[in-house]
DNA sequence: AGCACGCCGACT
DNA sequence: GTCGGCGTGCTC
């Protein structure tokens, strides 16, 4: 019989334009499938797991390596997944690889890690070998091989790989490439009676069978006989438990699987913990307003439905009754939020209503954990059914999938800015859902203008909501005037009388306060008082912002950092002051005025700590916290009960912003914000600070205007060319040589309009024109939103690779930027 | 992205 | 004189 020759195209999870082809072994002909990962060498040394996309007898041009390995019986990524990665590839402009990356879970990604062994020709002559060499053969003699990162420790000193390399030459030690896959399967031993004694009447007879000394079986198998009671008549009952009662020994044990009374079964295990619904979804009684929402939905023809609706308007208990309907068609569902609203709140009342069939995916969770999650997904039958999860959980293997649902649609954490692929997880949700024929539901207090606009125009379907649910009032919103204040000397340290009467109220009723103060501007300067100098990053242009913990000055950029400065090395003048109005300030700040009270702060510094986050919410809800201090962290979706007083301590760096999106986003935040005030009993007040109180965004927000806000946006969106009427495409330039990027970016700029003309600007130095020693330069392309742009985005990246073929700019970086944020 | 090969400064 | 810096180009 012919032997065919098959080759395979692979995709390798790096930031490369193509596939790679790879020749398959005879022996894998009959296995090898579309959406396999393999192992394969790529370069000379490193070992990927690559994943098969094309599996094919054209014999390329140029000699290929073998594929080594094949790591999965089944595809693991499937057609419909392929489908969304190409979507998502050319509609970002990024490489099919890149998405690859952030697609699969680490756990399936293989580490190739680098191990040293011993030469097998090495002598075993000492005589001739240095401190170091005989210290790392010292230890190779304990152990086969040896991972390189840990030499460092044998030998005492980092710069390793000179070492290294001398011991390879010398033909001591060679390397070993290893492959180490990352997901092993939980497993444990589970223990049950031989069918032989599996009766109770069996049981007995063996019991009075044993002998007397073998009271220590006895009771084991009395234990076992509970423990299989007490678990419904289970019939395996885990070793774990069972080994876990002191009075029984491990002995007996043993003697009882010896004698074959006992069998061992090896089961694996979920990692996850199981979660019963207690109460079905039936139980939930809509509103009449939440029932309209509910029936506009289910009986729109629009494949993308919008649901606007107030803070606490109960959009959740719509969005239970839309998924179980989904669910009992026996389709899955997906719900979206934004990752730091994924709170155990939110997953808990999820679970009180669909219990085993919740899966949860999102950062906090272990490789392993995602793993597992991510192969319950794919499980035809008894797998997850909803899956709650951030932006990545779009990446799942759904097997049907008939609903999305985007809740806090607004929120500008569901667009990835830094690795590509930039994507927009709300958009991308809207387009998976199309590639499954499924429904997507996009839900928010505070909609963004895009969608909002999309519901105007005929484009998605529309549900309102603008009663808090359960009769609870909106809160009164308040406006201090900062200038007026002022000049009547009623601010002290940046609190007004006025607010700071309003907190002494709310503390005096052992109510909670939540005092929010936006994230620019928040970082501490310093500047000399006398040559306003202030110290700078040496890699980025930025300046040192100042860090308590440990008193230095550092860069948010690239992490430099240099202690605090004594005295101005411009002028030598000692007088140094402390700029900046941040959370930390604010904390210290409030600390003085109410020194009896519990004050914490929530921002990026707190919660970088894993679980501070969480520690944080809980002893905010226990009112082990009387006022709590954040940023736009505090207005995620949370449910806190006990506030009364909301202050939002400086519009004006909210409005003020240099951004077509900063009236949008200062009302989104200032109405998130003040959703969390008074959510039960009293009517909750909301006190904004501010020196431009007529500013119309801070007049909608006080009136809830959301109409107001959206009409006088959406003219301004279009007058001055901006989204929704406009799609936007950012292209980034960076080189380390300024002039080089300058003759780039104008180059590639006039190249852009020999296509676009005027729809090109730019080139420009951003805010912050050098990160790590990279100057940057920006050019935007704006298209209409009527046009087509698969082949404008194709002649953008074209273009680019034209002007990189450019020996002078092959290290120019070129980032593309699809309607950014 | 990683890694190797290749050309210019601070050390034996 | 070498070690080692990172700048440039390639990976099936």
């Amino acid at each position: 019989m012919e032997r065919k020759t098959l080759f395979v195209d692979v995709l390798l999870p790096l930031h490369l334009p193509d596939t790679y082809t790879y020749r398959v072994p005879f022996e894998y002909n009959d296995v090898i499938a579309v959406g396999q990962r393999v192992v394969v060498q790529f370069g000379s040394k490193r070992l990927y797991a690559a994943l098969v996309r094309r599996v094919h007898d054209e014999v390329p041009g140029y000699t290929t390596k073998y594929v080594l390995s094949i790591l999965d019986l089944e595809p693991i990524v499937g057609s419909h997944q392929f489908a969304f990665w190409d979507w998502m590839a050319s509609y970002y402009m990024c490489y099919a690889g890149d998405v690859m990356a952030v697609a699969l879970p680490s756990a399936f990604r293989l580490s190739s890690e680098s191990f040293i062994v011993v030469h097998p020709d090495f002598s075993g002559e000492y005589g001739d070998l240095n401190e170091n060499e005989i210290s790392v053969l010292d230890v190779l003699a304990r152990q086969p091989k040896l991972p390189i990162g840990e030499v460092a420790q044998i030998v005492g000193f980092q710069k390793i790989m000179p070492l290294i390399k001398t011991m390879i030459d010398k033909k001591i030690i060679v390397m070993e490439e290893e492959l180490q896959q990352r997901y092993t399967p939980k497993s444990s031993t589970w223990l049950a009676l031989a069918p032989a004694y599996a009766g109770d009447e069996a049981l007995r007879t063996l019991l009075a069978g044993l002998e007397k000394k073998a009271s220590l079986q006895k009771q084991l198998l009395v234990m076992l006989k509970f423990l299989q009671l007490s678990k419904m008549g289970a019939e395996e009952v885990k070793k774990r438990d069972l080994a876990g009662c002191k009075e029984l020994s491990p002995s007996a044990l043993n003697t009882l699987i010896s004698k074959e009374i006992l069998l061992p079964v090896q089961r694996t295990e979920s990692r996850l913990e199981e979660y019963a619904n207690t109460t079905s979804p039936s139980t939930i009684v809509l509103n009449d307003e939440q029932q309209r929402a509910f029936d506009t939905i289910v009986g729109s023809t629009f494949p993308v439905n919008l649901l606007h609706g107030v803070t606490a308007s109960g959009k959740t208990e719509v969005y239970i009754k839309l998924i179980d309907r989904v669910l009992s068609e026996g389709k899955q569902v997906l719900f979206l939020l934004p990752e730091i609203a994924l709170t155990a709140q939110v997953i808990n009342r999820l679970r009180k209503y669909f219990g085993t069939a919740v899966g949860v995916y999102h950062s906090r969770f272990t490789t392993q954990e995602r793993a597992e999650v991510w192969q319950r997904t794919a499980q035809q039958t008894g797998g997850f059914q909803l899956l709650v999860g951030a932006r990545s959980a779009l990446f799942l293997p759904f097997h049907d999938l008939g609903l999305v649902i985007v809740d806090e649609e607004h929120d500008s954490s569901f667009k990835q800015n830094e690795p590509a692929p930039r994507y927009n997880g709300r958009d991308s949700a809207i387009y998976l859902a199309h590639l499954w024929g499924a429904r997507t539901v996009l839900g928010s207090a505070t909609p963004s203008l895009e969608s909002y606009f999309n519901a105007r125009n005929g484009k998605y379907g529309f549900a309102e909501m603008t009663q808090r649910y359960g009769g609870v009032q909106m809160p009164e919103v308040l406006c201090v005037d900062m200038r007026d204040a002022q000049r009547k000397g009623e601010v002290r340290q940046n609190f007004s009388d006025f607010l700071v009467g309003y907190i002494r109220q709310a503390l005096e009723r052992k109510e909670q306060v939540i005092l929010f103060q936006n994230r620019r501007g928040f970082s501490l300067r310093i500047e000399c008082d006398t040559c306003h100098w202030v110290p700078q990053c040496k890699h980025c242009d930025v300046s040192l912002v100042y860090h308590k913990a440990t008193h230095s000055m550092r860069c948010h950029y690239c992490g430099y950092s240099i202690p605090v400065p004594e005295e101005c090395p411009a002028c030598h003048s000692s007088k140094l002051k402390m700029k900046g109005f941040g959370t930390e300030r604010i904390e210290d700040d409030i600390s003085i005025l109410f020194p009896d009270a519990h004050v914490a702060r929530m921002d990026l510094d707190t919660t970088a700590q894993k679980n501070r986050y969480l520690e944080i919410l809980n002893d905010f809800e226990e009112r082990k916290i009387d006022i709590l201090v954040g940023t736009q962290m505090i207005t995620k979706g949370l449910d806190f009960r006990n506030v009364s007083v909301v202050g939002i301590l400086s519009a004006d760096n909210l409005i003020s912003f240099p951004d077509f999106r900063a009236y949008e986003r200062s009302f989104q935040q200032m109405t998130q914000v003040s959703g969390r005030a008074g959510r039960q009993g009293t009517r909750g007040k909301v006190i904004i600070q501010t020196y431009q109180p007529y500013h119309q965004a801070i007049r909608d927000s006080m009136a809830n205007d959301y109409q107001s806000m959206y009409s006088s946006q959406i003219t301004e969106r279009r007058v001055f060319r901006y989204p929704p009427y406009y799609k936007l495409i950012v292209v980034t330039l960076k080189h380390k040589d300024q002039s080089l990027l300058d003759t780039a970016a104008a180059r590639y700029a006039a190249s852009l309009r020999g296509l676009f003309a005027t729809r090109v600007m730019g080139p420009e130095y951003p805010s912050v024109m050098r990160i790590r020693n990279q100057y940057i330069k920006k050019i935007m392309v704006r298209f209409e939103r009527s046009e087509p742009l698969a082949t404008a985005k194709k002649e953008m990246l074209r273009l680019a690779d034209k002007l990189t073929e450019d020996k002078q700019l092959s290290r120019l970086i070129v980032q593309f930027d699809v309607d950014p944020l």
